[in-house]
DNA sequence: GTGAATGCAAAGAGTTTGCAAGGTT
DNA sequence: AACCTTGCAAACTCTTTGCATTCAC
């Protein structure tokens, strides 16, 4: 068995490293794509896991709160979705249909920020940038129904 | 009394053009903050408008599939958030505290788009950019708490 | 007058919380 | 052993829906 790199991570943040935690962090390091915490529990679920659904939202909470994750918002949904929260600053093409997740380069921000704060005066905490589409695969499907 | 501008737009879109409807149109007209279902909702009451919820959900829904309005989520609060959709397209710096809405100059995602579209074969629907911050306001405010 | 919009009440999602039982350090 | 985390069930918030009544055209 591999070493978990969540224990390191857990520790090194100072909480506890349980079961749930671990199969949570496991789950969206490995994935792809966008997830809901119903689809996390769900997918635990599936393979066997012991897990509960308020647990779920208890640790994506705890997650958040420690920067391991990040928790967006599909446009006109309303749920929460969750991905690894990955060192580089960077945005994303969403797939609506699939919600796969293609990084896409640089943030053109830095700049754009430093000019609003001096424009505005505000005191900037962040931007979202989510580009929305439709992936090659689902583009065809869709254009088939 | 003034000619109304929500019955020229409701009559050009082909829908009725009811109280409620007016009620909610000359509110988002007349903001320039996002404003949530339970918001409008409150304001039209507390004027003594006679309006209910449902209602409410019912004519956003109908505004923002008009294009009319646009619907938004504010990061990490499970709510939408609606406000006009001004024929430019534009983005906003968005203050987290009195959710006060300041638009941010041209678009510079044109070009962006086009280039994601030609790597990524993805069907480019359209993006979401939103800043985040304090105004300078509640800037201030909040470092007195 | 007719079909569409509204109000009301109830249901439905998604999410949060209280508490007892179990797990981690 | 002490405290934190989990499971379960119930509550809560936001949003949607069914149906009878009312309204716009």
């Amino acid at each position: 068995m591999k070493i978990q790199e969540s224990g390191l991570v857990f520790s090194r943040l100072g909480i506890k490293n349980t079961r749930q935690r671990a199969m949570v962090f496991d789950l969206l390091k490995n994935t792809d794509t966008l997830l809901t915490a119903e689809q996390i529990y769900y997918v635990l679920r599936s393979r066997d896991e012991n897990i509960n659904l308020s647990t779920v939202y208890r640790i994506l909470e705890l997650f958040v709160s420690k920067g391991i994750i990040k928790k967006l918002n599909i446009p006109n949904e309303n749920v929460s979705a969750f991905e690894m929260n990955r060192p580089e600053h960077r945005h994303h093409l969403i797939c609506m249909k699939c919600k796969k997740v293609i990084p896409i380069g640089e943030c053109p921000f830095k700049s754009l920020e430093k000019s609003l704060r001096e424009t505005t005066e505000f005191d900037i905490t962040g931007h979202n940038l989510e580009v929305f589409g439709y992936c090659p695969e689902c583009k065809h499907k869709s254009q088939m129904q």
